[in-house]
DNA sequence: GCGACAG
DNA sequence: ATCTTGTCGC
């Protein structure tokens, strides 16, 4: 089975076949504990640049206070592809969680779970290589069609894709657009609905996702290359 | 064949 | 995702 270290060796065509073999890995069993604490990932990085930021955010839940954080410097050779997002972050990511001292009980990433074409969207890959339970939060649409998105903070409608509920379009923020909720590993989408909602503060993105990507540009910018790219 | 297409 | 100022709506 190929690493995630060895991803940027892989065409498209191979990643896509990794993908095959890991959707079966996936559990979408009921989250056997409650949480106390939770992470959010994300990735930043310069314009025309492969060198990307990475980072994790641990925050007390359902608090939603910040106990720690960790992040690298690494570099993204795998080129961003939709429906293959995860080669081109999960190296880097997988890094800062081996050295994550604190493990969150659950990890929210920045993009979708199961509401991917081949049910392995970054959330639920992140999760079966790490055996941990994750659930994934889009601010955009890969696939599935759904009726017209809730206008009441907690409110959700399904997401469907092929006769099959894949997500949830969830109102997180009134007068904002909606955030796609849907399950990543070792839990359910009502799971991951329920988790979402504790996390909503007072912005349209939930606050672990929201703290991991303040935290990546805040050490992009440390880094020092903001402006003109090399 | 054409359009869609996470970050 | 990133680059960027103003600007429209609540």
């Amino acid at each position: 089975m190929v690493a995630p270290d060895q991803y940027d060796t892989l065409t498209p065509t191979e990643a896509i076949a990794l993908q095959q073999e890991l959707r079966h890995q996936v559990q979408l069993t009921p989250l056997e504990h409650p949480i106390r604490t939770i992470g959010g990932a994300d990735i930043s990085f310069n314009k025309h640049s492969e060198t990307v930021y990475a980072g994790i955010v641990v925050l007390s839940f359902p608090d939603m206070k910040v106990l720690h954080r960790e992040s690298i410097v690494g570099k993204a050779t795998f080129p961003y592809v939709p429906g293959l997002l995860s080669f081109r972050e999960i190296p880097t990511l997988m890094q800062v969680w081996n050295q994550l001292e604190q493990k969150p009980d659950v990890l929210m990433l920045d993009g979708h779970g199961q509401a991917h074409p081949r049910r392995l969207g970054i959330a639920s890959h992140f999760g079966a290589v790490a055996g941990i339970p994750t659930l994934g939060c889009g601010k955009s649409l890969l696939v599935g069609k759904h009726d017209a998105p809730p206008q009441t903070p907690g409110d959700a409608v399904p997401l469907i894709h092929k006769d099959e509920t894949i997500g949830a379009v969830l109102c997180t923020k009134a007068k904002c657009n909606p955030v796609y909720v849907s399950a990543g590993h070792l839990m359910t989408l009502r799971n991951a609905v329920a988790i979402v909602r504790k996390c909503m503060g007072k912005y349209r993105i939930p606050e672990p996702t929201r703290r991991a990507h303040e935290w990546v540009n805040e050490v992009r910018l440390a880094h020092g290359e903001s402006k003109v790219p090399e």
